[in-house]
DNA sequence: AAAGTGATGTTATATTGTTACATTATACCT
DNA sequence: AGGTATAATGTAACAATATAACATCACTTT
């Protein structure tokens, strides 16, 4: 897990991104008695194919007919991708319409997403500062928060040593 | 300014609030030397209408028929919505995909804003502290950031006055 | 086998947003 | 004022994203 958080950025082993993924992902659903099908387990290792979001229609083409040789419809990705999200293993970015793996499902959900703007690579960091900042502001509002997710646009290391900061 | 920052969890005089915005706006047009048309100050005027985000075809739907006697068409609305963004009027929030008014146009816009989930009511707060606690993540991270933005779903005070916790 | 539950299939449609091109209005210059 | 450039709006078609409603299938429990 602390793999992809350290060195995203950095050339990697996807392989083993998505073998990490799957494998904590089907060890949560068995812990929490659901079932991670076929599809639902397909529609992840789609989304974990890399470090960007990924759209539902892309997902939708990618995946394979169904045994009727048919192309499945769009609420088979959108009822995979909620029972994904529901168990943490997918986040939604609203800001791109667009789904990414979660790298430390199952836990406390609260995030800082870094979305470069050029290469789309996306880094998840942990939400704790955030919120210790915010607690006492939403506080002071009397206003009880859900969730505190937020999404940065912005431009990675790697691109800006690209010369992509424009 | 202030005004709505204070008090819009609480009953007060919106028409207060809509006539100063579309002063604001009409003097930040005036400074920069753009127009805030007709159809501009139309659409500014209808997200004014509450404290709550607002979806691109409601408003379309409010606008009045142009000349012709026909209805405007959505581009006129997205059009709109894209220049009072682009000068700080409104902003969009992705996770709605609705738009709300800025109660303090052509400032430096870090923002969060505090949604109701039962509701609706957007609450606006300044970035600052965020900010302040990101700079150093995102730098750690080599991270070069747009604009540092946050929804977060919850529940206002009112409504968890009146029992809408859950 | 019957009944219940969860998962998937199927079809249609809703909602949100964009592209491309024509026309009209406004500002600017001489 | 007339002519020209630029900004704004109109129009039509369509793309992208998401949901609703209802039927079927698969698996478990009885």
């Amino acid at each position: 897990m602390a793999h992809q958080d350290a060195i995203a950025y950095q050339s990697h082993d996807h392989h083993h991104c998505i073998e990490g993924a799957m494998k904590a992902a089907r060890q949560l659903c068995r812990q929490r008695g659901v079932q991670l099908t076929g599809q639902r387990e397909a529609v992840l290792r789609l989304v974990w194919q890399s470090h960007r979001p990924v759209g539902a229609y892309d997902l939708l083409g990618q995946l394979p007919d169904n045994r009727n040789g048919r192309k499945p419809a769009p609420t088979t990705v959108y009822r995979a991708l909620d029972f994904l999200r529901e168990h943490g293993l997918v986040h939604r970015l609203d800001s791109l319409n667009a789904y990414i793996g979660c790298p430390h499902p199952g836990q406390q959900h609260d995030g800082v997403f870094l979305i470069c703007r050029h290469c789309r690579h996306v880094q998840e960091l942990p939400g704790e500062r955030v919120r210790q900042t915010l607690k006492p502001l939403l506080t002071a509002q009397g206003f009880s928060p859900d969730a505190l997710l937020m999404e940065i646009p912005g431009v990675c290391p790697r691109c800006q040593q690209d010369g992509e900061g424009a």
